[in-house]
DNA sequence: TATGAATGAGTGTTCATTCAT
DNA sequence: GATGAATGAACACTCATTCAT
């Protein structure tokens, strides 16, 4: 792959994505996504076998960036306490709204059908809970995730969802430490 | 309205549920729902002035489904504990494979562009809140209420979701008491 | 025909030509007829063998409802000079913009394929030419209604047409006579 | 643009207008037009945007031929005289029938509500004017212009229309010389 | 007499995809 | 390698018309 081809590729799935957040998959089509790139047409079905390939594409994307912004969050945190502070900053800060909600919602839909593009959101959860492992046991890491998930659909559908005090009040009770308390 | 024309409608909707469950929302059109419900195509459009009125209408009915089922489940409880046990009942048991959780992301895609929809959405989020302020207070209702959306999330999506003791377990601590005490 | 049958289709008639100056003849529907008028949709077709039949008798009113201004015009007339004002009169006063000009010429190009409606046409020149033969020689009243045409086509479709006194110097020319000249 | 494309683009527009001509415009549709030129469906809305901008340039072309032909007409007259000899030819011999008075009253009446088409006409009869500016005062060519309108309305429309004589005569009084008369 | 229900044919249009260049 | 041209299948939707009541 050419560094150009490379980058048209790229720029074709990052445009995508875009579409995506503003028209739904089911609103999404090559002559969009090319029209919104600023690529010929046929550029669309050239680098991508076809409009499911680039949805994948993009999805496969999303859901790594998603991760790393994860991943990264938690490096920060040296303590189970700077975990639940810094997983709470996850929910309510680093998920921008309304593209990533738009995004995840589509994704989930998008992956009921699709086992390929499935595989990207149990590797997305797979890779938080392991995030999450440095500091809970598995069992626990995934009860985090599970409510962060929770949260994520709360967010972007309920008329009111939980503010940071009460997330970080709940995910304390769900790792079973006093929500003042100390270390793991 | 008389019997034949009501049952046709309701026939209309209950049609487009399973085919949304079958192809998704971006593969859901007139001619498929009319194939599946065995009425002419005309008459799709007869009953409601267009697609996204017979999805929203569709979509009404499920929510309502969700909720109805819900609030039948609690409303067997007498106990904290028992309502844990029937939330985790509801959450494992009533919530049918595929369909409901494919209906779930489907709906919840769907509502993000759709004001009318989303209104579905947060009216059943809040009958469940409701639902479960008869044992919790509001904000442990919310709480509890967003771990059920996660546990949905990761049964559908995931490699592998809570089983019921973990879930009760989980429960028991997001509302601050000992899994196997009582209260109440 | 009851009055009150005699009416709801006289409604439809006259709902009709509104339908067809804001529509066209090829935008106008059983359905909008009958949301106009306000009457049920059924009562279009009961009252009408089928659409063409509605259009037909809309546009045979249409084409009474221009002879008789003409006429009425002309009734005034008691000299040459006096046709003269009258028919110019009727050309820039009575012609109402854009109602007639547009329903004119939606029943030129709706007469062309209707030999029935056609004959409307016909049958209204004819009482132009006929109600001009009180004053002129046919072969002149032809050409003057000839002219009255032209002028309407050039009303609704040129950039500018001729003024009252244009039409009045022209007619009179048509006619053979000085403009300023008194009689026959 | 290819000459293949160039031609099939062409091929379409005047297609359109014979689908015009057997149906008109309430019964011009991309089928027919597509069936008519021996062409695939798609075609029709690969070359045009949609079946108004077809429409559109189908009539400015029909609009562009007549003018040519008037022009060509207009072209070999020297002198008055022989302008309206050229004028009352292209009248009863230029203008084919029933095939142009079709096309014109159905432009007449789609350019009432189409502002871009209404300009074909306008430019249409600007042309006929200034062609005829070469005999006459601009007054005096609008006004003959207009007769000419009137002659093509009742040509079509009429139960009977002025023949060569008869128009050559009012023609000569509109311009205010005797029909016999020499003049440049 | 009058009308609401119903439908099949057909409309304009979109678009994934193919392919020659 | 890259793309403009092209198309067939399908889509949402409209509507004239029929008919039972």
């Amino acid at each position: 792959m050419s560094p150009a081809a490379g980058s048209r590729r790229d720029l074709l799935i990052d445009t995508a994505l875009e579409v995506i957040v503003e028209y739904g998959v089911a609103g999404t089509t090559h002559r969009r996504i090319a029209a919104a790139a600023g690529v010929p047409l046929g550029s669309t079905t050239y680098y991508f076998a076809d409009l499911h390939d680039l949805l994948g594409a993009a999805f496969g994307r999303f859901a790594d960036e998603i991760s790393e912004r994860f991943e990264t969050r938690l490096a920060r945190a040296r303590t189970v306490a700077e975990a639940i502070t810094e997983v709470t900053g996850f929910m309510l800060d680093d998920f921008q709204e309304p593209r990533d909600l738009a995004l995840s919602y589509e994704l989930y839909a998008y992956a009921i059908r699709r086992p390929a593009v499935k595989c990207f959101v149990e590797a997305w959860f797979a890779r938080s809970q392991q995030a999450l492992a440095r500091f809970f046991d598995p069992v626990t890491a995934r009860l985090v995730d599970t409510f962060i998930e929770g949260v994520f659909t709360y967010r972007g559908l309920a008329r009111e969802s939980s503010d940071a005090d009460e997330i970080r009040q709940a995910l304390s009770r769900l790792i079973g430490i006093d929500p003042s308390g100390s270390r793991e």
